[in-house]
DNA sequence: TAGCTCGTTGGACAA
DNA sequence: TTTGTCCAACGAGCT
């Protein structure tokens, strides 16, 4: 009795519950379908479409080792993809991992309706997150909305609740007529190689994720808690982009972890563990608040941040890591070379642009889309209502990032700055942070021109500081 | 129920 | 240089 694995962000043959539901039916139908029209702010941004490609092809390459390929559809909605199947293979059951934006629900709520009605077995599993929304509520059967309780509720659920499932060692094939495109038709990868320097620092895929978690616990679990913070070091674990596409499961990255923690007594996965906390809050809050998604979970901040919305001279400068300020800079040009920005950075980032320059946080929050690797929408648009203070979080509006003492606490060797910002390299660990107070002597024997070979600062950071604290103050929410 | 405490990630300023 | 205090007011969640 054949089965489809509907596969969409479980990009993953171990400890995968929707392929080992398909598999406990009976022969497997391995199903990508690329629908992205339907995904609404869920469908995937240009840097995310290339590790797509390249986990997909991944995921094929271990399917083709089992005996077994990927199958892959393009179509304008998941249900005439799935019908199509159906009609040609007789499958009975079609199984896949749940997706939490708001679009995708209403998608497989509509598929699952569709399939039922048709006769068929339709199940969707818990294959990305700790808790589920629904699982996690206040006494009164409310969501939580601060992270603190809701963390330790979660972990009262208990991290580490079932076995992790171990991956099939051989798969029936698929049947020989059944068409799929070639992934080069889904056409994920850019137009433009921008994408040339990613290879050096990703490797998509199962096998990529877990080298990458070996890694981590190997080399920076021990010290994580102070080396997370500092950007110019590899301190953080750098998973995000394998836990968005579901290359690796937070259930196994909890067990490993927890594992290595036996053996070795420095090792305390507490703190790194409240970061998958972090992960889960923001599905959940996504999951109970869906209005997020464009708009302020906050009703009373509803149109506060849209003012500068068209300062072309801003943007650019921000988007492009020319606004001259090192670390802001430096975190823009990782960002574009890279795909990825630590995460500390992102916050600065990210206040620089909607509190000092203004710019409602929903432009970043795009721009992040489209340039991250890792981008996933509850993360991204949680992380950004964060920063801009509309979000789940308690803190008060005149917490405002100042990036030039941010640099000097967190990047005081200037690591992160000269590796991104090389026109500054030379620039002693002084001035680093703020070359526009440098000396003209120091300048010159850096061999920097402020607004040549570097920009001076578009925005006054102390000025706009105070420009944003009295717009806030002054904001009295929508009538 | 009503009251109490607390809120990931900060900055400025004074001492 | 470091340390402490203040910067609004609120509302979530617990007791």
């Amino acid at each position: 009795m054949t089965a489809i694995w509907w596969i969409r962000r479980d990009l993953r043959l171990a400890d995968n519950p929707a392929l080992a539901a398909a598999l406990l039916h009976g022969p497997v139908i391995p199903l990508y379908i690329h629908a992205p029209d339907e995904e609404g702010a869920a469908a995937p941004g240009a840097a995310a479409r290339w590790w797509l490609h390249h986990s997909l092809a991944a995921l094929d390459g271990q399917l083709r080792a089992l005996g077994s390929r990927l199958v892959v559809r393009s179509a304008a909605s998941a249900q005439a993809a799935l019908r199509e199947v159906i009609a040609a293979t007789g499958a009975e059951a079609v199984f896949w991992s749940r997706q939490y934006a708001p679009a995708q629900i209403a998608r497989d709520q509509a598929v699952k309706a569709v399939l039922r009605g048709m006769g068929l077995r339709a199940e969707s599993f818990n294959g990305s997150l700790l808790c589920e929304p629904w699982e996690v509520l206040t006494r009164e059967g409310k969501p939580y909305r601060i992270f603190t309780p809701y963390w330790k509720a979660c972990q009262g659920h208990g991290l580490d609740r079932a076995d992790p499932i171990a991956p099939p060692s051989v798969l029936l094939p698929v049947p020989r007529g059944l068409a799929s495109e070639p992934l080069q038709a889904l056409r994920l990868l850019p137009d433009i190689p921008w994408d040339a320097g990613f290879h050096d620092h990703w490797t998509p895929g199962e096998e990529g994720a877990w080298r990458r978690l070996r890694q981590f616990i190997g080399d920076g679990l021990a010290g994580y808690s102070a080396a997370r913070d500092r950007p110019g070091h590899a301190g953080t674990s750098r998973l995000s982009p394998h836990l968005h596409f579901g290359e690796l499961g937070p259930r196994q990255v909890v067990r490993a972890v927890l594992e290595a923690q036996q053996g070795d007594p420095d090792a305390d996965g507490s703190r790194f563990f409240s970061e998958l906390g972090w992960r889960e809050f923001a599905h959940h809050i996504l999951f109970h608040f869906p209005h997020t998604v464009d708009r302020p979970m906050n009703p009373r901040w509803e149109g506060f941040f849209h003012r500068h919305e068209a300062e072309p001279r801003l943007w650019q400068a921000w988007t492009r890591g020319q606004t001259g300020i090192p670390l802001v800079d430096a975190g823009m040009r990782e960002l574009w070379q890279t795909g990825w920005m630590h995460n500390r950075v992102r916050m600065i980032v990210a206040s620089l642009l909607t509190k000092n320059m203004q710019i409602g946080w929903q432009q970043g929050e795009r721009w992040f889309w489209d340039t991250l690797v890792d981008a996933d929408l509850a993360n991204n648009v949680f992380g950004w209502q964060w920063t801009a203070g509309c979000g789940a979080d308690a803190a008060p509006y005149f917490r405002i990032f100042n990036p030039v003492l941010q640099g000097e606490r967190f990047d005081g060797e200037g690591d992160y700055v000269r590796r991104w910002v090389p026109e500054l390299a030379r620039l002693p660990g002084r001035w680093l942070h703020r070359p526009w107070e440098a000396p003209a002597q120091v300048l010159r024997a850096a061999g920097i021109t402020l607004g040549m070979d570097y920009p001076r600062p578009v925005i006054d950071l102390a000025a706009s500081r105070q420009g944003a604290l009295d717009a806030f103050a002054g904001f009295r929410g929508p009538a």
